[in-house]
RNA sequence: GGGCGAAUAGCUCAGUUGGUUAGAGCGCCUGACUUACAUUCAGGAGGUCAGAGGUUCAAGUCCUCUUUCGCCCA
């Protein structure tokens, strides 16, 4: 059996992969005598099924799974949930540009032939980022992969929604809601994104009175009024307003959207603004379209923002909407769906709304009512998935009630029921929940979950037409060839669905033997006619995302994985869509199971490009992580984001993939060196406990031993607090430095003797040290400990073994471990330290002294522990490259003509006579004497300090006192070696 | 406007509840192809811990303010 030099991963990982596969290792048996605390599951949390892999993922399954093989590996029946989400917008939009290209649109294929549409795209290209993730290596159980749009998750969805409708927590209403022109559809807040700084114009607009207004007598001074929080009319503008008599003419609102004049109803201004007081109840006339306006008094005008006074435009802007409620006052449209104006001024109608602002400022400036422009800070919503400027839009939509169902999700966060990881997030979360708004769950799309809701065509059929212009827009603005017969039908069909008034018929839901079905309406209640039609939109892809954790174990029926991995233990996800995704899953679990859905949150860390900004895919500043698969190995991608990921934000950089790649083959390496001086003799016997000799144990041995099983406790640990960089670095730190730097090369001393009795204990050492480390890395890089567990274990597979538990392995692993802590082993660990002092100290001084490399020069050790040093011999010659080594007391002579190097329990030499560079010798000697005593100093004045030793804890003044007392050694010791260089 | 986070070596980042001389990887300098590994080994240089003030025997760490940057909410 040979191994190569170098670790090729394109070599291994696919053949280990379908090896897992084929021996059923991702899959788990439902085992009833596991009790709930040995139950480990995790739900993936979705890709969008139009996406590819990108680094998120990459980190966010990487973490997945290496807490799914850690648990699997210590024996929990482990499960975790994959799938994929439907994304209505994101689908649908693929497949239309398909569409597109054969110059074709989903208006001219109808419904339903579009949606086949779609589920061809997606027998298709669905599969990918399953695929791309399967590279990555994650042991997700494929045989419960999940699909949001599948035949369960869809029951799921019905399920739910008919629930919380018959509770009243789903409710049709008119409501103000973001509406993309773009996608045209509507869309929830948090779907909505708020650039900042974006620099817009605030349109100083002047209105004429209908008539002269004149002030008080007694009230204000317009002109001056310095005790005001908000200004005067001082600013010469404001001139215009007034006659000669002092009376008002005009007044002035200011505006960021002068395109929506055409909808103004009313001014409004504060009712304690002094500067309008007088206004209220008047009268003014809006400029280009010559209609009459209320001036109203509302809280909402802000006397400190633009004029004081605002335009009211009820049906496009949500507080406007809300002024118009208070005040009864109508709502006129005059933007359609497209974003196009439709509007009765022919002159505007058919424009774009930014170009028709335009032309409408020109306009407004021509007759005098523009008269100031002003530089304005704004944020306008943005769809988050296109960008377009979101429309505030009027219009009859589906709801989901919040405040209801927040309720007992803030009680499980502040209950600790939930706990997120870092725990800042729960405020992040709090603050949302506990100022919750009703959440808009219709969605204007073909690709989605129906709304299992029905109309009666022929009780709807006499309602008045709603307002809505620009539907028809939709039809022939966007759908191009549709017939002018077809839009009609189309356009009454909204009718009767955007109608608030119209009568849902919802359907019965059938429950039966642990089985829940949802019985299609066949005839009205009222009328028993027969002409029924299901409601047109469908739901927000969020809402079946928020069922996730319930629909992929099979709910709404009473399944077995409901009852045994229902809770979950541990989410994981990204920051970004804690309150999108997170918050509502908790709701919905709590809903419908009484608890929620996991115990554990944790919000990884955000991987950001080079200059610390986001990825993007279209900016081309994304990095693929098959890209970072196919150069260095899905090992040492996953570990190097791993070891990256650490804080909240990190900026991404290929050096730690590079670092992960290297570090794979270390291993590889190291593994090639144990496996190459293992005889097969030694590993047909391995498989049971090994016999380490006693007496044959050096003190390096017991040194790895201990580091090893204090890693493996550490990493437990830090997988359990959540830590998985540091966990990463502990294994990376142990491997490399611990292990391959020291204990291997320590190790090649017995390969080369010859007493064959300690030859067999490193063998055993190595070993066991070895797997263990494999048992520890796997998690991390499953793919590489696999491969290298088959050269020694070629009969099992590493992804089933046990994780080491150092505690079991003192007791049973050998006779000898279970007596390592005892105190004659406990020696060894200050014993390994006083060697690599001296090593380190010696190879330093051969550098400084300038001996090649290969030449071998005489050390002389003067140490107080004689005894000990005496016992490693032959390891300081080997490692210090001894001609020659004296180990001497310390009360004795120093060498004369040396140079010199103390450490902790003495003072190493390196007797070069004719070599030394006398004065070179002694500046280096005064250099470290003067920082020694730079140390020795600040240590003395804190001891010094009367109040140091009383008020600092004991073992801090201990420790500073010991370190005064080693410092004065070296002190001396350094005295002395300057005293006889210059005798 | 409100909230959260970050600022430490040339670069990317660690640094527990305050307590020895602030660490790692990469990069840089010196030397070595030493039969596990040049994806390596040995040695080295490099830091006023963003700035100011405060608390304390003791501050990179706690508090206040300032500057710069990132994110979230409205």
């Amino acid at each position: 059996m040979a191994m190569d030099s170098v670790y090729k991963p394109q070599d291994v990982e696919e053949k280990w992969y379908k090896k897992w596969i084929e021996r059923k290792s991702f899959s788990v048996s439902i085992d009833y005598s596991k009790s709930r605390e040995k139950r480990f599951s995790i739900v993936m949390p979705p890709p969008n099924v139009t996406g590819s892999l990108h680094m998120g993922h990459a980190l966010n399954n990487t973490i997945q799974d290496i807490l799914i093989r850690w648990k699997r590996m210590k024996g929990y029946s482990v499960c975790w949930f994959p799938g994929t989400d439907h994304a209505g917008i994101a689908t649908q939009v693929v497949v239309e540009k398909e569409l597109k290209k054969e110059g074709k649109t989903r208006y001219e294929l109808g419904r339903e032939k579009f949606i086949e549409r779609v589920w061809e795209w997606k027998k298709q290209y669905g599969g990918i980022i399953e695929d791309q993730l399967k590279k990555l290596g994650v042991s997700c159980d494929w045989d419960r992969n999940a699909f949001t749009m599948d035949e369960k998750r869809s029951a799921a969805v019905q399920e739910a929604f008919l629930r919380l409708y018959n509770k009243g927590l789903i409710y049709r209403g008119k409501r103000m809601v973001n509406w993309c022109v773009r996608c045209l559809t509507a869309l929830s807040d948090l779907e909505v994104e708020h650039l900042e700084s974006e620099v817009g114009t605030l349109y100083y607009l002047k209105y004429p009175l209908t008539e002269p207004v004149p002030f008080g007598q007694e009230e204000f001074d317009p002109f001056d009024n310095p005790n005001m929080n908000y200004p005067s009319f001082n600013d010469p503008m404001y001139k215009q307003l007034f006659n000669e008599r002092g009376e008002m003419t005009a007044v002035m609102i200011a505006t960021t959207r002068p395109e929506t004049i055409l909808a103004d109803v009313a001014i409004a201004v504060h009712p304690q603004d002094s500067r309008y007081k007088h206004l209220i109840g008047k009268e003014a006339i809006l400029p280009l379209a010559g209609r009459r306006l209320k001036i109203i008094a509302d809280e909402w005008a802000d006397p400190e923002v633009g004029t004081g006074a605002v335009k009211i435009t009820p049906a496009h802007d949500p507080n406007d909407f809300e002024v118009g409620e208070r005040h009864g006052l109508e709502q006129i449209v005059v933007i359609g769906l497209n974003g196009k104006m439709a509007t009765e001024y022919d002159k505007y109608h058919g424009m774009d709304r930014f170009t028709c602002r335009e032309e409408i400022l020109k306009d407004l400036k021509e007759k005098g009512y523009l008269v100031k422009e002003e530089s304005w800070g704004t944020s306008p919503g943005r769809c988050s998935r296109c960008g377009t400027i979101i429309e505030p839009y009027l219009s009859v939509q589906w709801f989901m009630k919040m405040k209801e169902l927040a309720k007992p999700a803030v009680e499980a966060v502040k209950q600790g029921k939930v706990k997120f990881h870092p725990d800042r997030f729960s405020k992040l979360y709090l603050d949302w929940m506990e100022n919750i708004k009703d959440w808009c769950i219709s969605r204007q799309l073909w690709w989605g979950h129906r709304i299992p809701v029905w109309y009666c065509m022929k009780c709807n059929s006499d309602l008045p037409l709603e307002q809505m212009p620009g539907k028809g827009e939709i039809f022939s603005g966007v759908g191009g060839g549709y017939s002018a017969q077809d839009a009609l039908e189309k356009i009454d069909f909204h009718h009767w669905v955007y109608s608030a008034a119209a009568k849902p018929i919802i359907p019965k839901i059938k429950h039966e033997n642990g089985k829940f079905e949802v019985e299609i309406p066949k005839e009205c209640p009222d009328c028993k006619g027969a002409a029924l039609i299901q409601d047109d939109d469908v739901l927000d892809t969020w809402f079946s995302s928020a069922l996730w954790p319930l629909s992929t174990m099979g709910w709404p029926e009473d399944t077995e994985d409901l009852g045994y991995f229902y809770p979950t233990q541990v989410l994981s996800t990204g920051r970004d869509i804690i309150n999108l995704w997170v918050a509502r899953m908790i709701m919905m679990g709590l809903e419908f199971k009484q608890a929620p859905p996991f115990s554990d949150v944790y919000i990884h860390a955000t991987i950001l490009d080079r200059e610390g900004k986001r990825m993007s895919k279209s900016k081309g500043t994304g990095v693929d992580p098959l890209d970072l698969i196919r150069k260095y190995g899905a090992d040492a991608t996953r570990f190097g984001i791993v070891l990256m990921a650490q804080g909240q934000d990190v900026r991404f950089n290929e050096e730690k993939i590079q670092q992960a790649r290297n570090f794979a083959n270390k291993v590889w390496n190291a593994a090639r060196f144990v496996r190459s001086n293992l005889d097969d003799d030694f590993l047909s016997h391995s498989s049971g406990a090994f016999k380490l000799e006693e007496q044959k144990i050096k003190f390096y041995d017991i040194w790895i031993f201990s580091r090893l099983f204090e890693t493996i406790k550490r990493v437990e640990s830090l997988l359990e607090h959540f830590d998985f960089p540091t966990a990463a670095l502990r294994i990376y730190d142990f491997f490399w430095d611990d292990f391959c730097d020291w204990y291997l090369e320590l190790s090649k001393i017995a390969f080369q003797g010859n007493d064959p009795e300690r030859k067999k204990t490193v063998q055993g050492v190595l070993y066991y040290v070895l797997t263990f480390a494999l048992k520890l890395l796997h998690p991390f890089m499953p793919f590489l400990t696999e491969e290298i567990w088959q050269n020694f274990n070629s009969d099992r597979l590493l992804i089933h073994e046990k994780w080491p538990d150092p505690i079991s392995e003192e007791k049973v692993g050998s006779e000898l471990l279970s007596k390592i802590h005892e105190d004659r082993f406990q020696l060894s660990l200050p014993q390994m330290q006083q060697f690599v002092e001296i090593v380190k100290g010696v190879r330093n001084l051969r550098a400084e002294a300038g001996i090649p490399v290969k030449q071998e020069a005489p050390v002389v050790i003067l140490t107080s522990q004689k005894k000990n040093l005496e016992m490693m011999n032959e390891e300081l010659m080997v490692f210090t490259q001894a001609s020659e080594l004296k180990i001497v007391s310390e009360k004795e002579a120093p060498p004369k003509k040396a140079f010199s190097s103390p450490y902790a329990d003495g003072v190493v030499y390196l007797p070069l006579e004719g070599v030394l560079d006398l004065n070179a010798e002694l500046s280096r000697l005064q250099e470290y004497y003067n920082q020694t005593n730079q140390e020795l100093n600040q240590i003395r004045s804190r001891l010094m300090n009367p109040e140091f030793s009383e008020k600092a804890k004991k073992e801090v003044v201990q420790t500073a006192r010991e370190k005064e007392k080693l410092l004065s050694e070296k002190i001396a010791r350094t005295r002395e070696r300057i005293a006889s260089l210059t005798q």
